[in-house]
RNA sequence: CGGGGUGUAGCUCAGCCUGGUAGAGCAUUAGCUUUGGGAGCUAAGGGUCGCGAGUUCGAAUCCCGCCGCCCCGACCA
């Protein structure tokens, strides 16, 4: 008897949307394809930002802010980049309601000169802001950062994954020339792959994205994907190096030391609210998220067994300096966010709330642990021993030595277990497209876990790398990246069977 | 935006085919019992049946239009 009532194996996708809802993550609003993201599921958010946030700084970017609202001129001035976004722009026309016929509408004659488009992407209204602060090639680098809402008029909405509107952070840079530009842009990437590892338990791998998946704009993008229980992938983060191409279309010059103007190189990076679609895919089970510790609100969950006789107050003063003691312990460098839910509510209620939620560690302290100086827990990422629920008990001052370590164990274990399904799951045993067909066009079942595929390509470009495409998408396929790391020696294409150039992953995506 | 499904109590759903005063389980509230683990009994509260127009003496049910959500596709850093 699970806590949740779909099962991933059963249908992967209604239990995604049961994790969000009984994890208490988020809920649909009113407001059409845009989540209200509910304490639990911004808490993780914000743990995320905190440590994101610290290490974009750390790294040398300073953080500001630009409105929600672009003036519709701006977007048009870079023609890939507007191609590219102008079908998901929600737009403001007016600036006054009026009650036409009991109705209110927009005033008509409220209509604005010039619309505002809602910010998809700050780009355009950045790189008019860079054109003014860059005179000199002292002015340079400008690296910066915002953290921001943005909207995309999605056709398509899931909870976290693509939602219309999602928080992120959006890092945009100014340059000298490309190879700072360049650095700065790998930056950014390794601070997405150590980030989602290190902090989110999330294996993922860096790397190019082809020509036909960059950025509208960009002259290179790369990106961190990470594989979900699916088996599928998820883009969880992006760096673009933007050429001169945004420069060029804002007038981002500067003066060199020879006093000749020169174009800067931008770069821009970010990444969003789906992360947390990535953790609940990558360490949800059966029985709701397994949030990992590094990210969860709270990390240590006490629920104390009352039962409405005297001896309650006891258990209560017993929790109470429990909770103060795991305080001033620190894991992952933090200070230890353990809690007591005193909510009058039935423990077991509780217990299993918590359990949907995936705080880390669960305690469930009773008369008897308190008189016996115990505690007793369940640890959530090892939640069961064949069906039944495996608890431990320590004593009380092991239990508050070994609390971080065990933390910090179950960040690891998270870790491992994903970083295994990714290893165990990438084939690089295709050597050619039939093999690709094999794998991928038959199944048993809609949504069956086929993992992805390592494969050696040439690198075809233009209508070339259209046919690929065409190719792929016929068995829902599409190229994900070029990893970072590659061998020295290649194979001969799959698609064109020329001599390959590079190795690339293939999979299917969200 | 195309195909399919769906919309009835906070949640999961029955009722619709064959029109006749709105149902169940869980949850909520109250009381009693129970108390090392997702409790039991009793009672109570809670619904403009997604929205709008129509057919009809009468519509959750039939017809038409619209909207939301879910899945697949298209699209999508």
């Amino acid at each position: 008897m699970h806590a949740l009532k779909v099962t991933r194996a059963e249908d992967f996708p209604e239990w995604y949307q049961a994790v969000v809802r009984e994890a208490d993550l988020a809920e649909l609003s009113p407001t059409r394809g845009c989540m209200i993201i509910k304490p639990w599921g911004y808490g993780i958010w914000e743990r995320i930002q905190g440590e994101l946030d610290r290490r974009i700084k750390e790294s040398g970017h300073d953080n500001y802010y630009f409105p929600l609202l672009i003036p519709l001129g701006f977007i048009a001035k870079e023609a890939d980049h507007v191609e590219g976004f102008a079908k998901e722009m929600a737009v403001v026309t007016h600036h006054r309601l009026k009650k036409i016929d009991g109705v209110l509408k927009p005033d008509p004659e409220a209509e604005l000169a010039e619309p505002f488009i809602i910010r998809p992407t700050s780009e355009t209204i950045i790189g008019d802001a860079f054109s003014r602060w860059v005179k000199s090639y002292r002015d340079l680098p400008l690296k910066l950062n915002q953290w921001a809402n943005v909207m995309r008029w999605e056709m398509r909405t899931r909870m976290f994954l693509r939602t219309a509107e999602f928080l992120w952070q959006e890092g945009h840079t100014a340059h000298v020339d490309e190879a700072d530009a360049m650095a700065e842009t790998m930056l950014a990437l390794e601070i997405y792959r150590s980030f989602a590892e290190d902090f989110l338990a999330l294996p993922v791998v860096a790397g190019e994205k082809p020509e036909n998946e960059r950025f509208p704009g960009a002259e290179r993008t790369y990106s961190i994907e990470a594989m979900m229980q699916d088996g599928k992938a998820l883009q969880a983060g992006t760096s673009h190096y933007l050429g001169t191409h945004f420069a060029e279309a804002q007038n981002i010059r500067y003066q060199d030391k020879e006093g000749a103007m020169s174009l800067a190189h931008t770069t821009s990076w970010g990444v969003s609210t789906r992360m947390i679609g990535g953790v609940i895919m990558t360490h949800g089970d059966d029985d709701g998220l397994r949030t990992p510790p590094a990210i969860a609100p709270r990390q240590i969950v006490i629920v104390p067994m009352l039962r409405g006789k005297p001896e309650d107050e006891d258990l209560k003063a017993y929790c109470a300096s429990l909770v103060a003691e795991l305080n001033t312990q620190s894991a992952f460098g933090f200070p230890v966010r353990a809690y007591v839910d005193a909510k009058d509510a039935r423990p077991a209620d509780k217990r299993w709330d918590w359990v949907r939620r995936g705080a880390p560690l669960v305690c469930e302290i009773g008369p008897r642990d308190a008189a016996g100086g115990n505690v007793t827990f369940i640890k959530r990422n090892a939640l069961r021993e064949g069906e039944k629920i495996k608890s431990h008990t320590l004593a009380r001052a092991d239990f508050i030595a070994q609390a971080a370590g065990l933390l910090e164990i179950t960040q690891k274990e998270l870790f491992d277990e994903a970083k295994a399904r990714l290893d165990n799951n990438i084939r690089g045993d295709f050597t050619t497209f039939a093999d690709i067909e094999k794998h991928y066009g038959t199944e048993d079942k809609e949504g069956e876990f086929k993992g992805w595929a390592r494969v050696h390509w040439s690198r075809p470009t233009g209508a070339a790398l259209e046919e690929v495409g065409t190719r792929l998408k016929a068995l829902k396929l599409t190229i994900r990246n070029a990893p970072m790391a590659q061998p020295s020696s290649f194979g001969t294409c799959i698609f064109t069977g020329a001599p390959a150039v590079e190795e690339i992953l293939i999979a299917r995506a969200y």
